[in-house]
DNA sequence: CCTGAAATATCTAAAAG
DNA sequence: CTTTTAGATATTTCAGG
């Protein structure tokens, strides 16, 4: 989809804060609401904007701790990783996965309860998995930079 | 804040989806939508709603390229660390960093157009920043899950 | 593509049980 | 907590440039 300066301004908008009226919207874009409701409902349907969401405090929800992990798998036939890759999204506690190129196959972020926890989480996803050969857990001491914000640079 | 059991059914769809309207949350949670408005500005008002925000698709805006860095301080003395989280922080294409333990100090998330802008960046991150002693890269393939979810679990 | 106005839906706050 | 009410805001649609 191609986006005008005008996508843009809206776009950064609403990555800042979901909830800004339309008709606020309109003001800083130099947009009428219609026009506005009308752009926004194709970002949407031409997915440039995946979904609106709250973002929530880990702390508040007694998530503390934050891991992040190295993960070499044993054995990297493509189905067997394609198997991994699932077993780690489909664990709440696994905020993010990537799969990278280099030393590690796999960058994890765990967000856990207590380092109890985590040593739990890693006997079900790695020890038992039978496919992963070794792994570097990194503590994260202080999250300085969180979110998934994607940066709008105006043409 | 203490939660109950209404209040992480309000936060678990609000996470799902930040347009979910009260009165449907209070179908969901067996609330009428006046006790959903009250919950509502007390879990924003306590933060354990940050805020609402869009998730924008990175690729539709030119972003293609995720790439995750360990970085080594050169000195770590305190106010240099700070000064290292504000500059990282800063930056627009470092979508996460992470002060963490072990044998790197920083983790860094970046969301880039190309190599050859993640090349640039390291240039005025860290080589021109005199406090960077090594740092390793790792590209990624596949962005297996991402996004800033967190586990809500029932009582 | 846009605007402006009208119709709908949603949110908010207050009152009473 | 509930339901109900009423008014303010926001969204969506539609007519027309």
């Amino acid at each position: 989809m191609k986006l005008d300066n005008y996508d843009r301004t809206l776009l950064a908008a609403l990555q800042g804060d979901g909830r800004v009226p339309q008709s606020e919207l309109g003001q800083r874009a130099h947009l009428s609401t219609a026009a506005v409701n009308r752009r926004l409902k194709l970002l949407e349907g031409a997915g440039v904007i995946e979904k609106f969401s709250a973002q929530l405090n880990p702390r508040a929800l007694g998530y503390d701790l934050t891991v992040i992990v190295e993960v070499k798998a044993e054995n990297e036939r493509a189905h067997l990783l394609d198997e991994m890759q699932r077993r780690f999204a489909a664990c709440p506690q696994v905020q993010q996965c990537y799969y990278v190129t280099g030393e590690w196959d796999f960058v994890l972020i765990f967000l856990v309860r207590s380092m109890d926890q985590y040593v739990e989480l890693t006997r079900e996803l790695f020890f038992e998995s039978g496919n992963v050969k070794s792994f570097n857990t990194l503590v994260v001491m202080n999250r300085v930079k969180t979110g998934s914000t994607v940066p709008v640079d105006m043409a």
